[in-house]
DNA sequence: CTTGCTTTTGACACCGGTGTCTTTTAGGAC
DNA sequence: GTCCTAAAAGACACCGGTGTCAAAAGCAAG
């Protein structure tokens, strides 16, 4: 508990009003704050001292100007949904807390065509030190170029490695869904349907190849009718569930590719009278909050977003985050996804 | 589209490039660029074109030091609801998008002891000029006090006015949830149970006065046994779900405080064998993404949550954001919520 | 007590803007 | 043309920090 002095005489302390008070050069004080190495050990504690007693806190903008640059980091995302962006959020957050650094974010409408200027826009105002892309957005390739151009270190974050590692975090998804479907082959399931996410997103061929090598694997195929389009979103779903369940002879099992479309699915079985494990399995993706909202609740993937998150800080701004922050050479930027299995999947009937 | 120098040699443009390309000095361009109005159209029109011709960005460093004042606004949330934080964070962009302002969100950890602590660090180091709380922070009066003390203003977004108008925006939901039990009460229903939110929340509180108010009116008494507790979690619908159907005489409609809780509640009746709408009617609140993702899709309250954020923002810098920002004084600062009707409300059978 | 070196500290300019006050310019009345 | 006044523009200090480089202090060796 320093003592907090307050507000008094309604003016924040200023580093000259430190430096007089502990009767040395606002320089000095600069270093303290600073922590360089050449200061004797009894002018770091007067210093100290005094900045304790008036509860002096560096004003940021004053710092931001004389080093030009901006204690700042940006985290552009395009909602790929509010659950994941949080997260994420709260992983960059565990990251900086301890640093002077702080935190800015910034929807992108990827629709937009005047997306790029707008970025580039917030970027030349707001000089952060670097910026994170969250899927989908972190797959375009020209707002990667943008930033590098703009001298704005970037982390991409992505279903697969999207750029050198330097660049980029992922997770492993591929595998994680050829996993998770292995295990419906296992458990005996021989007609299993595929909903795919939208076109374009590479996390959706992703996920479509890790369930491709699934059924090679089992040398199984996937006929046409039970592939179906998809746009990650709940009507999606409601469509693929639509055609696939109204077959002659349905899938006994679906993986989807993410589980808001995966509650689609399952509200289709279950106005149809399906019942769900038992006649027919389920599988989503992205654990999200409605995976164990609905019921039965949903076997589904899970992202480890919010350590993506810390991880992209610290590839981002390890040299400001204090010396064990950097991620190892060595260590690979992809982190682990994991199956999680809930009650959507069982043995096929009879 | 203006000409793009890009980074040539490497450096931003500053106000003396632009004053020296102008002929004018750099207060001249201040001027403009601050859009004072003692200048000739001459001299302005030049500056903007060397502004123009440029690129010039002024730094908002700079600025915030010169002006004693930073352009951002913060926004202080303990994750409702990440959906909730989400849109409320778009509607705020949308307030300040023509703005010099930038928007920093930082999550708060409601429970920890050294949450006032964290916060005025994170003030006083960041110093934005105001400060939106989002519920369930924005009921803590510590936290109102000392973005008072701080001379850091700020708005609070509650279920129901918590301070006067100028630090407020609301919703109306005790009249919302009051006429969404009207219409159970109206569809026949006389038993209903009521699941509550946390204990110690006003958005909690403001419900079950809305529902009391309803029954009141209706002439109806709530017995113990139709009366859950609650904290907006899953689980805890699940166990108010669990209490409720395993009556001998269960409600035949239930008000859920929440969707995630009426999600819960939800996934019992399934579990049970119960109906719903036909045996058991069920409304929930948030109009969460979840609402639409369960089968049936669930009747709730929805807060006008985007507006909402915009609205606290106009309130807290209006004077930052243009002539027409600026909400009326006699303009209620309460938005309205509204009942959606989806498909989990039915007459009681029989 | 000097000398010579290294460590520590300080003076002063500078980062890129704005505030204040002064000077210049423009325009109208005489 | 001169004088006066208001409008426009500029000079210079300043916001609160850091970089640079020179000066002071500390210390061992001579």
């Amino acid at each position: 508990m320093a003592a907090r002095t307050g507000g008094q005489n309604g003016k924040q302390p200023t580093i000259n009003d430190v430096a007089a008070l502990a009767g040395v050069s606002k320089k000095t004080v600069s270093r303290v704050i600073n922590r360089s190495e050449f200061i004797s050990e009894k002018t770091r504690k007067a210093v100290q001292d005094a900045i304790e007693s008036l509860g002096f806190v560096p004003n940021p903008q004053a710092r931001a100007l004389a080093f030009r640059r901006n204690f700042l980091i940006a985290l552009l995302h395009d909602n790929p949904n509010a659950q994941t962006v949080l997260n994420f959020q709260q992983g960059v957050l565990d990251a900086i807390k301890d640093s002077d650094l702080a935190l800015l974010v910034r929807p992108v409408d990827r629709g937009s065509d005047r997306m790029l200027d707008d970025v580039r826009t917030f970027l030349e105002k707001q000089r952060p030190i670097g910026a994170m892309l969250l899927p989908p957005i972190s797959e375009n390739d020209d707002l990667a170029k943008l930033c590098e151009d703009l001298g704005v270190r970037y982390v991409r974050v992505g279903s697969a490695l999207l750029d050198d590692a330097k660049h980029c975090v992922s997770s492993n998804d591929r595998e994680v869904v050829a996993e998770a479907v292995g295990k419906l082959v296992a458990l005996g399931h021989r007609r299993i349907g595929f909903v795919r996410g939208p076109v374009g997103f590479r996390s959706a061929a992703e996920r479509e190849e890790g369930f491709r090598e699934a059924l090679a694997q089992a040398g199984l195929s996937l006929p046409d009718e039970l592939y179906a389009p998809g746009n990650y979103r709940y009507a999606a779903g409601i469509e693929a569930g639509e055609a696939m369940l109204s077959l002659a002879e349905p899938p006994t099992a679906v993986f989807v590719s993410n589980d808001e479309m995966a509650a689609g699915v399952m509200s289709v079985a279950h106005g149809k009278g399906l019942s769900v494990p038992a006649e027919l399995s389920i599988i989503g993706f992205d654990d999200s909050p409605t995976a164990t909202h609905i019921w039965p609740a949903l076997s589904t993937v899970r992202w480890p977003i919010r350590e993506m998150g810390s991880r992209a800080a610290r590839t981002l701004v390890s040299d400001f985050l204090g010396p064990n922050a950097k991620p190892a050479d060595d260590e690979s930027p992809v982190m682990p996804s994991t199956f999680i299995e809930r009650q959507s999947v069982a043995p096929p009937k009879a």
